[in-house]
DNA sequence: ATGGCCGGGGCACCCGGA
């Protein structure tokens, strides 16, 4: 009986894989060793829909909600238990004429689990500053903050989580140097961030302290102060084993939700496996 | 100072990544 009453604590997690053809011997593996998991958020799956290796999840009693293109993007859902609500791409409740170009490549899932909407997100790399692709970034962060507007009129519990391609602080990059210059963490896709990050905070309310009374709020924030934590490591230059990182791969977290928030933490294991993708697993548990 | 390494497409490198 007590348990009827007593909420049920969920962990979710996101994790760019890099292709989720070639890394599914990693995924599955990692569902395995992590049961208390339940769900998992993909990014760059770099597949179409009709060859996503569905049937390996499916036989571990998973549900897989995809949305993929060729080649590049991609993003999926593998849920414990079947989600409701699953939305795919910003179409799915801004109008057409807002969206214009920023759904043709396939970056936004979502889903609700346990009275929670999920929303899984690659935000665009943006390539280097002032270029076009960085210009699709900010365009896409604009449009991704009237989607979380119209998103908490319907749920004040929200997690947004994925690959955003941007490190908000210093300390979540391994050094300082040519940060103002670099991609991911620019001065302007910083303060672009954090302008999406306050949908739902009140005017009135912006001078108090993040992360409550609004706003959404980094979920690993509320348990680590230090830097030296990441979730990506270039390829190149031994940079793991350097621990030469990026902190890029987030949960944020609505204010009741970040409340709960009991755990989040970053997997180390499969960036140290054979062949891993760049990127390792972020999890939350709340 | 620069670039290093990956995956996909498709079969020679090129695009994109971050």
């Amino acid at each position: 009986m007590l348990s009827l009453l007593k909420p049920n604590r969920m962990q979710v997690a996101s994790w760019n894989v890099n292709s989720v053809r070639t890394r599914l011997g990693h995924i599955t593996d990692w569902l395995k060793t992590n049961p208390d998991v339940d769900i998992l958020c993909l990014q760059e799956t770099k597949v179409v829909d009709a060859d996503f290796p569905k049937a390996p999840f499916e036989e571990l009693n998973y549900h897989t909600y995809i949305y993929g293109q060729k080649a590049y993007n991609g993003v999926a859902l593998i849920s414990k238990t079947p989600l409701d609500n699953v939305r795919m791409g910003f179409g799915a409740i801004l109008d057409a004429d807002i969206v214009g170009d920023l759904d043709d490549q396939k970056r936004v899932i979502s889903g609700v689990l346990d009275g929670v909407r999920i929303l899984n997100l690659y935000v665009p790399n943006g390539s280097s500053i002032g270029s076009e692709k960085y210009e699709y970034k900010l365009r896409w962060l604009a449009l991704l903050k009237q989607y979380l507007i119209k998103t908490l009129e319907e749920t004040d519990k929200l997690n947004v989580c994925g690959d955003f391609n941007i490190a908000l602080e210093n300390k979540d990059i391994y050094t300082d140097e040519k940060r103002d210059t670099h991609i991911m963490s620019s001065p302007i896709e910083r303060e672009t961030l954090r302008d999406v990050l306050a949908v739902g905070r009140s005017m009135e309310r912006e001078h108090l302290k993040e992360p409550l009374p609004g706003g959404l709020a980094d979920a690993f924030r509320k348990f680590t102060d230090e830097g030296g934590h990441f979730s990506w490591w270039d390829y190149r230059a031994a940079s793991f084993r350097r621990n030469m990182g990026w902190r890029i791969d987030h949960h944020y977290l609505s204010p009741e939700l970040y409340k709960q928030a009991k755990r989040c933490w970053i997997d180390l294991e499969p960036r140290k496996l054979e062949k891993p993708s760049d990127h390792t697993p972020v999890i939350v548990e709340y």
